[in-house]
DNA sequence: AGCACGCCGACT
DNA sequence: GTCGGCGTGCTC
């Protein structure tokens, strides 16, 4: 933060009024409340931003409704500057609160979530950009490049660097131009408003399921206050034609309104922005990790003037400054992106329900596959429901079967069985597409030595190492971690005995260029090329039909629809129904719908083959029949008799040291002073799953309550008890959804 | 998060 | 004898 930026006020000095009054002020360090100072009268609103001397330097922070207890004002000092920026809206505030008591991270660390582009305060240092002189100077010598930058130029402004790079010449150039009397300079605002969206322009032709789900949260929308409402409805059913007539509602009602839309994750966003430029005949104003400073920059501060009315973004963009936010709109909101797993531990499909119930607005939730919480919030009638049914035109549901592996095992040292392989020739010898999915990256899972029997992990880590045999390196897929894959045993020196074992999209890929050499087979995952650009190179020659076998991970699952694909073989359809993990069965089923759910059209439905050594599962079973409700009325009785969420509530208390022994020690002492208490159960403390994360040792602790228990506060009260050493860090996740 | 204060090891 | 390691604690 700059301190001598043009948009702040001095705080007029005391002796000039004689008032003073006392604000209390947050800032955005991990501080678990505000700190109180002296600042003239009339004193800056709550929400407003200020600088203040904080120990020996100084810092931006926000006034924060005082709590209570004040301090001695001698001890107290005075503010030193008030910034002419809007301030944060009541609404921002108290959901910081809120939301710091419910994660149990510090209000400061949530406050600077909000503040991420704090820069932005700053406000428009203006821009110089160049617009053409209508005449040009006499006597002006005329070269090739600058021939070129007046044809570039014209009478919208563009900077130096525009102009530049249209003309392909340096910015000398220009400002030769410039100097020369050329090009006139123009003073322009470097974070120009968003186009509003336009309410005028009719939305899609809607089917009468759509029509009737717009028209309840239409109804919704117009009553006012808070509520939640799930579409539900199959993919190419046109949920999202329907929440942009929520949007459209929401904006029309208040010309002030502004309107959230939340996407699990930055590569559906891009294609997302131009069906929303479609509707709106705006593009809206973006909000993810992979935007440039100044892009971050203008999303901030347009939504802080209320100005950009419509944002699409994904999870951080809850944490935007809006002024008067009037929806949110959670696509997909089933989908585990949406649980922030580092610094603030939260996840924006719940903090989306209690921004809309602080401030009294409706949240739309969208899925084909809802998660249990949501479900049984509807079924116990806290959220409403809505159905969309027809899936484009009534195209028929795939069909799918299950391959049971032990009656129709592979060769050995391949991954399809014969079944698989059958149907995949018969698809290509009739010209249809096939998608073999594997949600693994990579070659092979495990890398393990022959002759010893030793397993590559990664430094100070106890993850499998994953061999990319297109680069020849072994990664780490949690830590980034990667080497060139050695040549002997790291252990045993043994040369050429490193083994990959289990099948990654790469392996199943060779296997499948084997077997049809002549046909044309692609392999789409995350990593197999650099760039957001060559998934979609790949995604559009899927579409286009210029692949016949497409091999893919997770990728794949989402948000497309190829009209010629019509087998959808899954691998391992086994991926996650094993282990502790209380939501792995319905990460399956979800995973597995949305993929089968990519086979057909209307004429032709496809039908989707799943490999698995466990048909008699009941995630495989229900998929097999297409009986959704079985599946969740299975998972929900299991859940409910174990006492777990959503029936109850959990929270995981995770401690890491670099120190074994200290850590051990100090995760029994603190089991040990856990209050005894009706309706609690404390679990552990046991070696996490990955026990050696970088380099840190570490053990966890599972606190699993009845509903009606305040976890938060029984937690806060066991923990302030213990003293915790500070080679040992513990973090708290309410409601953890990775088991890791 | 910073930054200062403070108490134990190898250097001019 | 001092410089400096980073553990602990505070910031209105």
């Amino acid at each position: 933060m700059n301190k001598a930026s043009p948009r702040q006020e001095k705080a007029k000095p005391e002796e000039e009024t004689g008032e003073t009054a006392r604000i209390s002020v947050l800032f955005p360090l991990p501080l678990p409340k505000a700190y109180d100072y002296l600042c003239a009268a009339p004193a800056p609103p709550i929400g407003g931003f200020v600088a203040a001397p904080f120990g020996p330097r100084e810092v931006t922070g926000v006034v924060w409704p005082s709590e209570g207890d004040a301090l001695a004002p001698e001890k107290m000092k005075a503010i030193s500057a008030v910034f002419d920026a809007p301030p944060l809206s009541r609404d921002v505030v108290d959901f910081v609160d809120w939301a710091a008591a419910y994660t149990m991270f510090p209000k400061g660390a949530v406050l600077r979530m909000v503040m991420r582009v704090s820069d932005a305060l700053e406000g428009p240092r203006m821009q110089t950009a160049f617009v053409k002189r209508q005449e040009a100077p006499d006597g002006l010598r005329l070269t090739s490049q600058r021939k070129a930058v007046l044809a570039a130029a014209g009478e919208a402004p563009l900077s130096a660097a525009e102009l530049a790079g249209a003309a392909g010449v340096s910015e000398g150039v220009v400002r030769g131009l410039a100097d020369a009397g050329a090009l006139a300079k123009v003073e322009i605002d470097p974070d120009p408003p968003f186009v509003e969206p336009d309410l005028t322009r009719a939305g899609h032709a809607l089917s009468e399921d759509q029509q009737y789900a717009a028209q309840m949260i239409g109804d919704v929308i117009a009553e006012g206050g808070h509520k939640a409402v799930l579409i539900d409805g199959v993919t190419g059913s046109g949920k999202t034609e329907v929440y942009f007539e929520a949007a459209a509602a929401a904006l029309q009602k208040d010309p002030e309104a502004q309107v959230l839309i939340l996407l699990p994750e930055i590569a559906l966003t891009l294609p997302f922005l131009s069906r929303v430029e479609e509707r709106f005949g705006a593009a809206p104003a973006p909000w993810h990790s992979d935007l440039t400073g100044a892009q971050r920059r203008r999303t901030w501060r347009r939504v802080a003037e209320g100005q950009a009315r419509l944002v699409v973004g994904a999870r951080s963009a809850l944490f935007l400054p809006f002024k008067k936010l009037r929806l949110i709109v959670v696509d997909e909101e089933h989908d585990n992106a949406y649980k922030q797993e580092e610094g603030v531990i939260y996840h924006a499909r719940d903090l989306s329900v209690a921004r809309g119930s602080l401030g009294g607005f409706p949240v739309v939730l969208a899925s084909a596959t809802p998660s249990l919480e949501t479900v049984v919030n509807v079924d116990e009638g806290r959220y409403e429901a809505v159905g969309l049914s027809s899936r484009f035109a009534d195209a028929a549901m795939p069909d799918i079967a299950l391959i049971d592996m032990r009656e129709d095992p592979p060769e050995a040292g391949k991954w399809l069985s014969p079944v698989l392989v059958d149907a995949v020739s018969k698809n290509l010898s009739v010209g249809e597409q096939s998608l073999l999915f594997l949600n693994r990256r990579g070659y092979a899972p495990l890398t393990l030595c022959r002759r010893c029997g030793h397993k590559m992990t990664a430094p100070g880590s106890d993850t499998m190492l994953v061999e990319h045999r297109f680069e020849n390196r072994l990664v780490c897929h949690h830590t980034g971690f990667s080497m060139p894959k050695p040549s002997a045993c790291p252990i045993c020196n043994a040369v050429d005995s490193l083994a990959p074992c289990g099948p990654g999209v790469e392996r199943v890929a060779e296997e499948t260029k084997e077997r049809w050499p002549a046909a044309r087979i692609a392999v789409l995952s995350s990593d197999t090329a650099p760039g957001p650009g060559s998934v979609r190179a790949v995604l559009d020659a899927m579409r286009e039909g210029d692949i016949d076998i497409l091999i893919a991970t997770q990728v794949a699952a989402k948000g497309h629809h190829f009209p010629n694909l019509t087998l959808v073989g899954v691998v391992d359809a086994d991926l996650g129904l094993a282990g502790g993990d209380l939501r792995a069965a319905e990460r399956t089923y979800q995973l597995l719908s949305q993929v089968t759910g990519r086979a057909g059209r209307a004429e032709k439905p496809g039908r989707a083959l799943l490999q698995t050594y466990q048909p008699q599962a009941p995630v495989l079973a229900a998929l097999a029949s297409g009986d959704r409700d079985a599946f969740l009325a299975a998972e929900a009785a299991g859940r409910s008799e174990l006492g777990f969420p959503p029936y109850g509530r959990l929270a995981a208390i995770t401690l890491r040291s670099l120190e074994e022994k200290t850590l051990e020690e100090t995760a029994r002492r603190l089991r040990a002073a856990a209050p005894n208490a009706e309706g609690v159960d404390v679990l552990g403390p046991a070696r996490a799953p990955i026990y050696r994360l970088r380099g840190m040792a570490r053990m966890r602790l599972l606190v699993k309550t009845r509903k009606n228990v305040h976890l938060q506060a029984y937690l806060a009260d066991w923990l302030k008890t213990v003293k915790i050493p500070g080679a040992v860090r513990v973090s708290v996740d309410i409601n953890p959804y990775s088991f890791l």
